[in-house]
DNA sequence: CTGAAAGCGCTTACAG
DNA sequence: CTGAAAGCGCTTACAG
């Protein structure tokens, strides 16, 4: 089937190529009855027009870009990633952006992706993920004024835009839950230790067991696999003075670690509390559901979009503060048994 | 930051824009000596050619499109697809091919971006799922002309490419496997019924029930998410003649089957056996791990990226078997308790 | 082997 | 309000 291009539709309206240009991106330069009647023919004759020679004639490419670092069996066990992608395409869908996807194995590689994304036009701007502590990426992307918004922060953004949760008040508030519960030992499975919300959630951590005199206040690091998280349960469950609650950096581990547990004839919640940061519905599907950190992630997705729509479309850069995640008790936490 | 073009590299290489194309392309046209050293200019600049120029004159998007028909909960907890797109973004990547990624939310809409990106000329070619009876979508990308791949099949694909495995065939293998157990009630919790490859196996699964002489093969559908497998399963598990054995499409609705097995005081293996379709890390998560139909979704992927790029690339559009899922014992299956 | 030129399908000042 | 024209940055026949 052949396309129709803008010449046809003119052609078919009697007019010029410049009119239904004018017609279609509303913009003046035509009388309201031939809009209509332009629209009209356009959507009859199912034109679209070119995303190539619009973006070629200095119009955006109407698309954003996003690029993820991860290894492939973690991208595809998060629940986390694709949440957030339906927030971000819920925005873009709206607004008829593309999201252009690219899986990269290194920082390196992804720092290439956004060199060679604007060099071929091919993004208006991108959404980055995983911030680490001096992250190259910052400097690049404002070397290269390609619109962004980096997920995390506040701090390390830059100039960039960002859009981050507080994930040390959360933190705060579930050692506060466990103490509250009679928790006195309180261990921590954490998340890649490069990722600076990694680094922020262990200080928080730290900080709060020592304020409530919590003297063996461990963070066991991780990969956010449930291969590693039930390894560094195990570690922590075979110790001398064994926690008696632990939380997890993601729901995945928390999983694996509650499965550990189980294996070693420990009973959760009663020898053992577990708390998930990310509550996806796997936390439900589990026996004792888990008590988790509730975020909306695909809400924080589409304002992420959001800002880098704004952003794109002239906005000065600015930090958006979205909701703390918030602690939601379920069966996998109660007072410790021995008391 | 400007961007470098072709015509900056012709003059900092003294040479017309021609030639710059030629040397970038591989394509005759230039010296040895002369196409190295435009190479060289032009990584030196950083330059990479508008993806929208290169389209415009001629040449492919260099994109494919994927449009995902799932509610977004769905999306995010199914390691599915995201091992899909791994494998998919590997094969792209190597041939520097963006993937755009859509979520939609009816098959209608599917069209239309179908129709958009056709007309937008965004991408050179699409990969299509969760295949349906009577899928509207096959004729309308045949009639576009759109190069498509299917994943799935074989039948009901028309005229399109397809990339499929042959779940009937591990359907069987996984029923003889728990008769041989010694199971004789064996239910299964289906996935969403309007798709093809769920119709293929629950006739395989009718039949295989027949042939080996059990009564009461019932499937009860579902949606894939936890919620309703474990409705699903909590039916199955109050019936009269309840099974020993409960077959899943997916294996988050196994792992929800089995926190209902255990919360209704069932023990698994012994009381009740599951097996679940898709082997992702999931499945050895939980105590006891999942017997599975495992796969390698990332190569299936893969494999389709690859035939849709032979056929963008002018191939005749065949049908290619993957391979089939094969069963994967772990402890969640055993013979019956009662014999 | 190289250079000059047309053309892809839009957008957008610029005359009328 | 409308039409003719330049220009975006490439690719690709077409002469030399």
């Amino acid at each position: 089937m052949k396309r129709p291009t803008i010449a046809d539709v003119a052609r078919r309206a009697g007019v010029s190529k410049g009119a239904v240009s004018y017609a279609l991106n509303g913009q003046p330069g035509v009388s309201a009855a031939t809009r209509q009647r332009i629209l009209d023919i356009a959507a009859e004759m199912g034109f679209s027009p070119s995303s190539a020679a619009r973006a070629l004639s200095g119009a955006s490419a109407e698309a954003v870009g996003l690029a993820l670092c991860r290894p492939a069996r973690t991208l595809g066990i998060e629940p986390f990633f694709m949440e957030l992608i339906s927030g971000v395409e819920a925005e873009l869908a709206a607004r008829s952006y593309a999201l252009t996807l690219q899986v990269v194995t290194d920082p390196a590689a992804e720092i290439a992706v956004y060199r060679r994304w604007w060099g071929e036009r091919r993004v208006d701007g991108v959404l980055v993920c995983d911030l680490r502590t001096d992250d190259r990426r910052v400097p690049v992307l404002e070397e290269l004024g390609l619109p962004a918004v980096v997920i995390g922060g506040p701090a390390g953004t830059g100039r960039l835009a960002s859009v981050w949760s507080d994930d040390a008040a959360a933190l705060v508030e579930t050692v506060e839950y466990l103490v509250a519960l009679g928790h006195r030992r309180i261990a921590r499975v954490g998340g890649l230790p490069d990722l600076l919300h990694t680094e922020i959630r262990t200080e928080a951590f730290d900080r709060a067991c020592r304020r409530l005199g919590l003297a063996d206040a461990v963070t066991v690091p991780s990969d956010y696999t449930g291969e590693e998280g039930a390894r560094a349960t195990r570690r922590l469950l075979s110790s001398a003075a064994r926690p008696t609650a632990v939380i997890y950096d993601n729901d995945v581990m928390a999983i694996a670690g509650l499965s550990v547990a189980q294996e070693m004839g420990l009973a959760v919640p009663a020898d053992l509390s577990i708390v998930a940061w990310d509550d996806s519905p796997l936390c439900q599907l589990v026996h004792p559901p888990l008590t988790a950190l509730s975020r909306d992630i695909p809400a924080y997705g589409a304002h992420a979009a959001r800002q880098l729509l704004a952003v794109i479309g002239g906005a000065d850069p600015a930090g958006l503060q979205d909701e703390t995640a918030h602690l939601t008790p379920r069966g996998s936490t109660a007072p410790p048994r021995s008391g």
